[in-house]
RNA sequence: UGGCCCAUGGUGUAAUUGGCAACACUCCGGUUUUUGGUACCGUCAUUCAAGGUUCGAGUCCUUGUGGGCCAACCA
């Protein structure tokens, strides 16, 4: 186990400099800030591992802070289940905070910024400033409120706060500079009339705060050292810096924000709208289906918190623009379940196998490992008998050398089994093969240790007893969009990349110890892939969904054919 | 017609801050294997372009080129 020392991102080089200019590795502060209007989806599931995992690092604390300053998006149900994926995905953190715990602190630093000419009331409509603004070339021009008098600005914000005012009627804007090159500098709205019930708040205010006004001040109240968000936030950090200068004690930590380039996974979407679109119209069950790139989607589809994880930290962080695909988390995801799902057989496309020598209502119980990654996990019993399903994939009348399968004339091992060699089959009407005979060996026996038993054979199959079989409902997916990028195309809607064969439902045939298997065990069928229980699953209906597919070589080798 | 950010293999990130371009995945080839899995071995880039500084440039400078972001009473 050589624990070789990971290079350092660019966020991590930050804080080393920090450190190095004399910054107290004690007053290190992180913060995963959420808002609650939605579920968590797959980038904030790499936000969530950065943050918490500079905790971890540096060994400093990291608060949950759930930016909750617009009543009419956020409500309680999303604080849960946010709290629930974060805590899945294994981390805890330091204190759970509120941006609506500081709306108190944010109106009394407003009333401070007015009095001291910093900040004034507006009393046009959103149009007009909106016009004033000017462009990305063109300057803004000021509003004809930007000079009210300090007391007029106090009488109207309290009245704001007060409730005597409509919603738009009036905003408090921070004084800086309409001719700013950057957009977010003129005159930005702090403040706006909103007469929503807060999932917190209640009707306490009916004024709030907007991001930029709190997210700095927030990380300023809670003491965090480095706040770092994404790259579209880049602009925002001038103003975030000069709404700190206005509050900020040179004996107080000053958090600094740097930004990052969000991480886009190939071949999904994340934003809400469009995960909420495919939801709306139907094409997934909900927001927790396996299909989904949510958080909660994920985990049903099997992931696990541990493959999430190594992918995050994997992939590792910049600035530029990138598009992951997503091999590189199925990859991790493959090389967790290696390591921890028991193995067991599971037939997907039965094919009707009888061992004509074998004896009419025999049934053998023959040992199987339960993961040869893992001497611990032991063994089982799995039952055998003179008729057994094995995957129509599996045999071929006649195929070439490559073909490590069964086929007539030839010899395969039945995986913990015997030694068996094809001698005829049946067909239908439409010469489709519906049932194999074959001959088994008496004496090659897995295990047994047997001359025979020890034979090379070039294929092993796994297969399961018909008498003894479970049937289950198996959910295979496959990617949910044919385009890696689908909503990054000018003129092409997401929704036209939407993959009509992201799911197939099939019946498979599992060995019977199966049937105690739990909502969210997974297990590897053996040759097949990684498949886990669904919470749809009932008392007398199992299903299970496709968690990933082994790494086949097979496939590669038959396309190249 | 402005400002800010970015550019290293098929993908994502590194490079002791100016000193032999590294790691993971993928791909391809091979070894092992009672999972065509796993494990293991090997092949695949002179760093967007052109100049410049330097003994030495992925790293610094200049100019291009390409891409992203910025005008919600959203976050």
């Amino acid at each position: 186990m050589s624990e070789e020392a990971r290079s350092l991102n660019f966020l991590e080089h930050i804080i080393e400099e920090d450190l190095r200019n004399g910054f107290p590795k004690e007053a290190l502060r992180f913060r995963f800030p959420p808002e609650p209007n939605g579920y968590l989806h797959i980038g904030h599931a790499s936000s969530i591992c950065l943050n918490f995992g500079l905790g971890l690092r540096y060994n400093a604390p990291v608060n949950l802070r759930f930016d909750d300053t617009n009543p009419a998006k956020e409500e309680q149900e999303f604080v849960d289940a946010i709290k629930e994926d974060v805590r899945w995905l294994g981390f805890d953190w330091d204190t759970e905070r509120y941006a609506s715990d500081y709306f108190q602190q944010l109106f009394d630093w407003a009333v401070l910024l007015i009095k001291e000419g910093k900040a004034y009331v507006d009393s046009q409509t959103s149009e007009e400033m909106a016009e004033q603004k000017g462009t990305p070339t063109e300057a803004g021009v000021e509003s004809p409120f930007r000079h009210r008098s300090i007391e007029e600005n106090l009488k109207l914000f309290e009245g704001m706060k007060a409730g005597e005012y409509d919603e738009g009627t009036h905003v408090l804007r921070a004084k800086i500079d309409m001719t700013s090159s950057n957009m977010l500098m003129r005159d930005p709205i702090m403040y706006r009339v909103l007469h929503k019930a807060h999932h917190r708040t209640n009707t306490d205010w009916c004024i709030y705060p907007m991001y930029d006004w709190t997210h700095g001040e927030s990380d300023y109240i809670e003491q965090v050292s480095h706040s770092y968000c994404t790259l579209e936030f880049a602009m925002h950090r001038e103003l975030y810096d000069w709404f700190l200068d206005q509050v900020y004690d040179e004996a107080k930590v000053r958090p600094k924000q740097r930004e990052f380039a969000r991480r886009n996974l190939s071949h999904t979407v994340v934003s809400k709208r469009k995960l909420a679109k495919l939801v709306e119209q139907g094409v997934v069950g909900g927001w927790d289906d396996p299909r989904m790139s949510t958080i909660s989607g994920m985990r049903r589809r099997g992931y696990t918190p541990e493959s999430i994880r190594n992918f995050a930290d994997t992939i590792g962080i910049a600035k530029r623009d990138n598009l992951i695909d997503v091999s590189l988390l199925e990859f991790q995801v493959r090389d967790h379940l290696n390591k921890v799902a028991p193995r067991v057989h599971g037939v997907l496309n039965p094919l009707k196998l009888v061992i004509t020598n074998y004896l009419k209502g025999e049934v053998e119980w023959v040992e199987a490992e339960n993961n040869p990654e893992d001497e611990s996990a032991g063994t089982r019993q799995v039952p055998f008998s003179r008729e057994l399903y094995i995957e129509q994939e599996d045999f071929r009348e006649e195929a070439n050398k490559k073909f490590f399968r069964l086929k007539l004339g030839k010899e395969v091992r039945l995986k913990n089994g015997y030694i068996i060699k094809a001698e005829s089959c049946s067909k239908d009407a439409e010469g489709n093969v519906t049932e194999v005979q074959c001959t088994y060996d008496p004496k090659s026996k897995s295990g047994s240790g047997s001359e025979e038993s020890l034979r090379k054979v070039k294929g092993t199959l796994h297969w399961v007893s018909i008498a003894h079989a479970l049937s289950a409902e198996i959910r295979i997916y496959d990617r949910l969009f044919t385009d890696e990028s689908p909503d990054t195309h000018k003129d092409k809607d997401f929704m036209e990349f939407v993959n009509p064969d992201s799911l197939k439902t099939i019946t498979g045939y599992l060995e019977p110890h199966l049937a105690n298997a739990k909502v969210g065990d997974t297990f590897q069928f053996q040759r097949m892939g990684y498949f886990c229980v669904d919470p749809d699953t009932t008392s007398d209906k199992l299903i299970f969904n496709k968690t990933v597919g082994l790494r086949d070589s097979w496939a590669k080798i038959q396309q190249k054919t």
